[in-house]
DNA sequence: TCCCTCCTTGTTTTT
DNA sequence: CAAGGAGGGA
């Protein structure tokens, strides 16, 4: 399979496509009756309910296998969707390796992946061309500030993001701008939004481009005026399975249901309980439309969890107990052995990571591999603690989530540069670039180009070839220009005569853009050109430019491999799917964890949500939890009192094991009615003055947690090491601070605790 | 045209 | 407290 554009019109039909499988007896035979029931259901619609840790992808992929084996249909007549890339790998593998074979082009992937398969496939019948680009949010974002800009809305009181999510929402529900009522268009930012919504998809349609809401809406949209297209659809996929059901959107819902019709041999499987992605579209009520879509549809729940202790199981449960909104599923498990889990108060931040990283060295020494931890936080900015702390001691960890290799600056720029050689009209890529590295183009060039763009209705690439032709420019910025241009067309004439790997190394050197990073004497330069030389690796692997630029506008996260032994640092919601046998969660606190957001809404939805969130959390272990709650939490740069999350509360007495920080008041559950107040007077506050200013102290109970001593003392002029920047010389001390001029990184401003003094 | 400084704003979560 | 954007000055 050479060119992803190009899939469906030639999926191989012969034999050579049947893979070798085991006869079909064998295949699950150690599968437990439930199991073994969702499996073995194949016709007519199936609904799984399936708990955490009950062998939900074992069913799913099981099942892949059996309709196979039993021969009810061939590879390309199965439709498998996942929701994240990570799933979807990793179902491609088990299915792979359950049947032997490889599952190359079968529709085994994620929605938007195979949204965007199909639409590729009849692109003009949505008015599209094949090539479409595929935007981020990033793209989107700057074209929403364009249109903002055109339409002099002010960008300060309406910020182009709120756009973005109004717009995004209706997508996730299947609205094009025709089908938002009025009434709704008329309430969302004074009626600015689908005015501005219908502006956004007629500028997309000009540029080519979809976002990731379109594939899925332009999906519906191709179904609904392509009726031929989509019978064929619904005659080929004889079989349609679905994982993680409840975070599917209303749009999604839609397109399954529409695919679904023929055959409604559709097995969805998901859990109620783990619906954590509302804020995105997801709508659990697609669980019970389901059964009302499908009449007679059967639904087989999982109970029978494999993963974690009865403690953990118990604790999870009685959390999750406390949602009003659920199917009810009951988690039970033969296993008897297991650890309570430890909740443990603690003075701040500081010290909780401390605390968390002290255990997980307690248990590296008790020979409990790191790669089988991991801590996982609420919100991104919770890792930060985590990470200082780790690095101060040397333990080995890896954070998963943050900047991601695709999201970095100068992956994005090289790969506007791709695009615009790639996609001629590709507007969004030409700005990207004209101007990086700077060649002096400057706005007022750009603008003029954009006028020309305009006048003569074609891209901005075309625009700008004709205007190095006229006598608008000055002589330095035409010049300029044209050796732009020039450049460019070189390039894409080298797409039919180079290997293309080396085409974008060419592409990177001529443009001037390696040499701008190569002269850039900030620490991070070096990192950069490796990442450009990562990409360019990444770009080998696949048949051509355009294959490439597919893969990377729908696969966005880096699958950075882990080697080595390492902590786990990330969100909750990175960790659905995954297990450990420890795991670590910090941050319990009223505001952080249900976050503010949730309890401002003030609405038992939101406040379930995160509820559900702990749930997800709590069941990633499988023996060992470890709770930590802070006292005080510095917010927006300020300290806070903070009160121990209600979600602790919630746990059963007889699961856990309460511990806190000297100076803090242990928790004692049973016995307080309200122990969120209880614990936070007797724990002392620290309030008031920004950080780093002695803290006020009120209450009466209340002792400070001591700071850690420092390890040294430094002067001026000693020589220090500081694993984030390596060596350096102080050259000034302020309290706590070390002002040091580092040899690879300049003058940086760091904790004394963390810098070792060297010689 | 570019750079610097001041000021605002924000903290979920991701295909 | 951070980072990112806007605005002003060279």
């Amino acid at each position: 399979m050479s060119d992803p554009f190009d899939l469906v019109e030639h999926v191989p039909e012969g034999p050579a496509d049947t893979p070798a499988m085991a006869p079909a007896p064998a295949m699950g035979a150690d599968l437990n009756a439930e199991q073994r029931a969702a499996v073995e259901a194949v016709d007519g619609p199936v609904l799984v309910l399936a708990g955490a840790g009950t062998g939900k992808t074992r069913v799913l992929t099981t099942r892949l296998a059996h309709i196979l084996a039993t021969d009810r249909a061939k590879p390309w007549q199965v439709l498998a969707v996942t929701f994240t890339n990570k799933a979807a790998r990793e179902m491609r593998e088990r299915v792979g390796r359950l049947l032997g074979c490889s599952v190359d082009g079968w529709w085994v992937s994620t929605f938007h992946a195979s949204a965007a398969r199909m639409l590729r496939a009849h692109a003009e019948r949505v008015g599209l061309q094949p090539n479409f680009t595929i935007l981020d949010t990033d793209d989107q974002l700057r074209l929403i500030k364009q249109l903002l800009e055109a339409r002099n809305v002010d960008a300060k009181r309406t910020p182009p993001r709120l756009f973005l999510g109004i717009i995004s929402r209706w997508k996730d529900r299947g609205l094009t701008p025709e089908q938002v009522t009025d009434a709704e268009g008329a309430d969302a930012a004074d009626g600015q939004a689908l005015v501005l919504y219908r502006a956004y998809q007629e500028r997309l349609k000009a540029l080519n481009a979809v976002d990731f809401g379109d594939l899925l809406l332009h999906g519906l949209t191709l179904f609904r005026e392509a009726p031929d297209v989509l019978e064929r659809y619904q005659r080929q996929f004889r079989y349609l399975l679905v994982d993680e059901y409840q975070d599917t959107n209303v749009a999604q819902y839609l397109w399954l249901r529409a695919l679904a019709q023929v055959h409604r041999n559709i097995c969805c499987v998901g859990d109620d309980d783990q619906s954590i992605y509302s804020w995105r579209g997801a709508e659990v009520g697609n669980i019970l439309r389901f059964e009302h879509d499908f009449p007679g549809a059967k639904v087989v729940r999982l109970e029978c969890n494999y993963r974690s202790t009865p403690n953990i199981l118990a604790a999870a449960s009685a959390l999750i107990a406390h949602n009003k909104s659920r199917l009810g599923k009951t988690l039970w498990t033969e296993r008897t052995d297991g650890e309570p889990i430890i909740v443990r108060g603690v003075w701040d931040g500081e010290d909780e990571a401390r605390t968390v990283v002290e255990r997980i060295e307690t248990l590296r020494a008790g020979g409990h591999r790191l790669g089988e931890m991991a801590i996982l936080v609420r919100a991104g900015f919770q890792t930060r603690e985590f990470e200082e702390r780790m690095m101060a001691v040397g333990m080995p960890y890896r954070i998963v989530g943050g900047a991601r290799f695709y999201e970095r600056q100068e992956i994005r720029d090289a790969i506007a540069y791709f695009r615009i050689v790639a996609q001629p009209a590709d507007d969004l890529a030409f700005e990207r670039i004209v101007n990086v590295p700077k060649r002096g183009l400057g706005p007022a060039t750009v603008q003029n180009v954009h006028r020309l763009s305009r006048a003569d209705g074609v891209p901005l690439s075309l625009a700008a070839r004709r205007l190095v032709e006229t006598d608008e420019l000055k002589p330095q910025a035409r010049a300029s220009l044209r050796r732009l241009m020039d450049a460019i067309d070189r390039w894409r004439g080298g797409m039919t005569t180079m290997a293309h790997p080396d085409l974008a190394r060419l592409i990177l050197d001529e443009s001037g853009y390696t040499e701008m990073w190569q002269r850039d004497a900030s620490p991070e330069a070096a990192g950069r050109l490796e990442n450009l030389k990562e990409l360019i690796g990444a770009i080998a692997e696949f048949d051509t430019l355009g294959g490439f630029l597919e893969h990377i506008s729908l696969v966005m996260d880096n699958d950075e491999a882990a080697e080595g032994d390492r902590v786990t640092v990330m969100t909750l919601h990175a960790a659905k799917g995954l297990e450990f046998d420890s795991v670590f969660l910090p941050g319990w606190e009223e505001g952080v964890f249900p976050n503010q957001r949730a309890l401002d809404e003030g609405k038992d939805a939101a406040l379930e949500e995160e509820r559900r969130l702990a749930y997800v959390g709590l069941t990633r272990a499988r023996k060992r939890a470890f709770v930590t709650y802070a006292a005080n939490r510095i917010v927006f740069g300020y300290w806070k009192p903070a009160q121990a999350s209600r979600f602790i509360t919630e746990l059963p007495a007889d699961a856990i094991v309460a511990q806190a920080a000297a100076g803090l008041t242990r928790p004692t559950h049973a016995a307080i009615v309200d122990v969120r107040t209880e614990l936070a007077v007797a724990a002392g506050f620290r309030t008031g003055g920004p950080v780093g200013r002695a803290p006020m102290i009120e209450g009466t109970a209340v002792r400070v947690a001591p700071r850690p001593e420092p390890r040294h003392t430094f002067a001026a002029g000693q020589r220090v090491f500081y694993q984030k920047f390596g060596y350096g010389v102080v050259v000034g001390v302020d309290g706590d601070l070390l002002k040091i001029d580092f040899e690879k990184a300049g003058t940086k401003t760091v904790i004394h605790s963390f810098v070792d003094t060297v010689g």
